[in-house]
DNA sequence: TTGATTTGACCAGT
DNA sequence: ACTGGTCAAATCAA
């Protein structure tokens, strides 16, 4: 206990900023590049650039959020030391192992949860469960890193939130220890028939795809939006409080606008849209300032 | 044949 | 007792 050092601890909150402000300047070349005609944007495309900011947040977010992580020592340990006792002989049935005390019930740590109308966020997850959750209309699914055997702790929890719009609510558990960026399917990028204007994220792997029917959505419309970022407190001022808090950063926070961020795509661009991009830009100048938040 | 998904059972936390 | 997280056999798909 007690390994991380501050200066340790301020130098994952200053990768996190380095991050945060690259994809703060990547959305500035996103701005230029749709500030052009179509016709005269060079090779770098909207939607590599459009990846690149979303990684930028996604591993920004992961490194804050290891900062708990590592706050919390051996928040797992413990309990599976009795899962070898040997008080076996009860309920069993179609010859299933005894599994009592094989797994540990984990904290609510080093977790953030995203709110996408898509499930997808170009990593490698195997699913391995699916539970109807009590007062919902749609069951959670549970995924882990395909990387698991190698060490990678990943974890995803996502369920479709109620409501008219194809949401869903995906929690993040622990950060990718894999090299999952070299390992994840190619970004297929691919213009919504309704609307063009839309940046659709999927991959190109036609199992997935599938996936995606159990849930009854139009696996097409998957524009870029994150509505909430809950981030684990990362610095406590003391130690010892072992009773953590968590605190809601509102994406209306992080980049000042108090309404989805949909991302332009192809064809014109429309005005409106624009003024939208612009505000966000202007608005995430206030990155600079995020370390204060928590 | 192999890897991924489904699904019911088991287990932990409240 | 109830709910949610995980396991693992069965099943599916490439």
């Amino acid at each position: 206990m007690g390994s991380l050092s501050f200066d340790n601890l301020h130098a994952r909150k200053r990768n996190a900023m380095v991050k945060l402000v690259k994809g703060k300047e990547i959305a500035v070349q996103l701005q230029t590049l749709l500030r052009e005609p179509v016709r005269d944007r060079g090779p770098v495309s909207a939607e590599n650039l459009a990846f690149q900011i979303y990684r930028s947040f996604s591993d920004s977010l992961s490194e804050l959020s290891s900062c708990t992580s590592d706050q919390i020592p051996a928040a797992e340990g413990g309990a599976s030391a009795s899962a070898s006792s040997g008080d076996s002989g009860s309920k069993k049935k179609r010859g299933v192992k005894d599994r009592r005390g094989c797994y540990k019930r984990r904290r609510t740590s080093d977790s953030w949860v995203t709110v996408f109308p898509s499930m997808e966020d170009n990593y490698a997850w195997r699913k391995y469960g699916q539970k109807a959750i009590f007062g919902s209309d749609h069951p959670r699914s549970y995924f882990r890193c395909t990387y698991k055997k190698e060490g990678c702790k990943a974890l995803k929890q996502v369920q479709r939130i109620n409501g008219d719009e194809v949401m869903y609510q995906t929690t993040y558990l622990n950060h990718h220890t894999c090299n999952e960026t070299l390992r994840a399917p190619p970004l297929v990028v691919d213009s919504n028939p309704i609307d063009p204007h839309l940046i659709s994220f999927q991959t190109s792997n036609p199992s997935e795809q599938d996936n995606h029917g159990q849930y009854g959505n139009n696996s097409t419309k998957k524009p870029l939006v994150v509505s909430s970022v809950k981030l684990e407190e990362c610095v406590s001022e003391d130690a010892s409080n072992e009773a953590k808090s968590t605190l809601e950063v509102p994406w209306h926070d992080i980049t000042g606008l108090d309404y989805d961020v949909w991302a332009p795509y192809q064809g014109e661009v429309e005005s409106a849209s624009l003024h939208g991009l612009d505000m966000e830009v202007d608005q995430l100048s206030d990155i600079q300032n995020f370390h204060y938040i928590f």
